[in-house]
DNA sequence: TGCGATTATATCGTGCACGATTGAAATGGT
DNA sequence: ACCATTTCAATCGTGCACGATATAATCGCA
């Protein structure tokens, strides 16, 4: 074979692949953990990062998740419906939608407290561990972005 | 708080986050790089699998990728629309469904070897942190697929 | 040989995920 | 004051991803 050919990339070494099936494990993990709260998986990420901080404009809860609006706005109505959140738009800024969490929505945060330790003592990954994973992919990500917007 | 309540969960220091979000990073940076193959991501790693293993059944596809027959059913059926890949019933199984790569299949791993150093080289990540972040992710994996088979 | 159990794939319905596009609101320059 | 540009969220179309279910094929036992 000729030098300047790669060998043919084999699945197991991706990186990407390793991504895309450790995303899928903790989906199907999550699941039954989730369906007690009434949530989906990228409902209850959502519904995290609105306990962290309420009120938030559509866009920085996008910023916040990676998520185009395309996405989001979808998932907050079906939120809205299940009346765990309120979408109104700033009065302020006609453009901007914020979203609030309803009392339903507050309440919430105690039973889904327990989800990712639940999840943890499950996996039996270690503490340490998986503090490691988590920091090498946090700078993986943010490395994919640089790519991505210096391509842009 | 009472100490028998956790303290509420951050999104940062949620491992399943790190790895959705790097997910997505991943299929944002792939995706003008498959456009030109005329593939999107999950096409892109099916063919990938494929070109290791031509001829293996849809089961074994679905093992191979973590996925389940009807998400591989209508993507095969796209790849073969595409004339990338033939679908055929084993003869001595009609229960089992083959897949072959077809002449344009083959001829599209060439090209589609270059895909994965062109992202390495864009993203910046060096071999050494690549390899660790991706043994860390495969043994994660592995841990949650244990978990979930455990509690089943 | 027949039939119940099991296996493999396919279909259906639903929830994302994103690029392209649209509509409305805000901004800044002239 | 007006208008072009920019910003923000929403819609549309398409491609996954999975659980539930259906259909067809195979297997093993009586």
């Amino acid at each position: 074979m000729p030098a300047t050919d790669p060998p043919s990339p084999r699945l197991d070494d991706f990186l990407c692949f390793a991504v895309y099936s450790a995303g899928h494990a903790f989906n199907r993990l999550y699941r039954p953990l989730l369906d007690r709260l009434g949530l989906t998986y990228p409902q209850y990420l959502a519904m995290v990062a609105l306990w962290e901080a309420d009120g938030v404009t559509v866009g920085d809860l996008g910023r916040r998740l990676g998520l185009e609006s395309s996405t989001l706005t979808p998932l907050l109505k079906r939120l809205q419906a299940m009346d765990l959140v309120a979408r109104d738009r700033d009065p302020d800024d006609e453009r901007q939608v914020r979203i609030r969490l309803t009392p339903k929505g507050r309440a919430l945060e105690k039973p889904a407290c327990a989800v990712p330790a639940e999840l943890a003592a499950a996996s039996g990954i270690g503490p340490e561990e998986y503090g490691k994973i988590r920091a090498g992919l946090d700078a993986l990500r943010a490395a994919l972005d640089r790519a991505g917007s210096t391509n842009a």
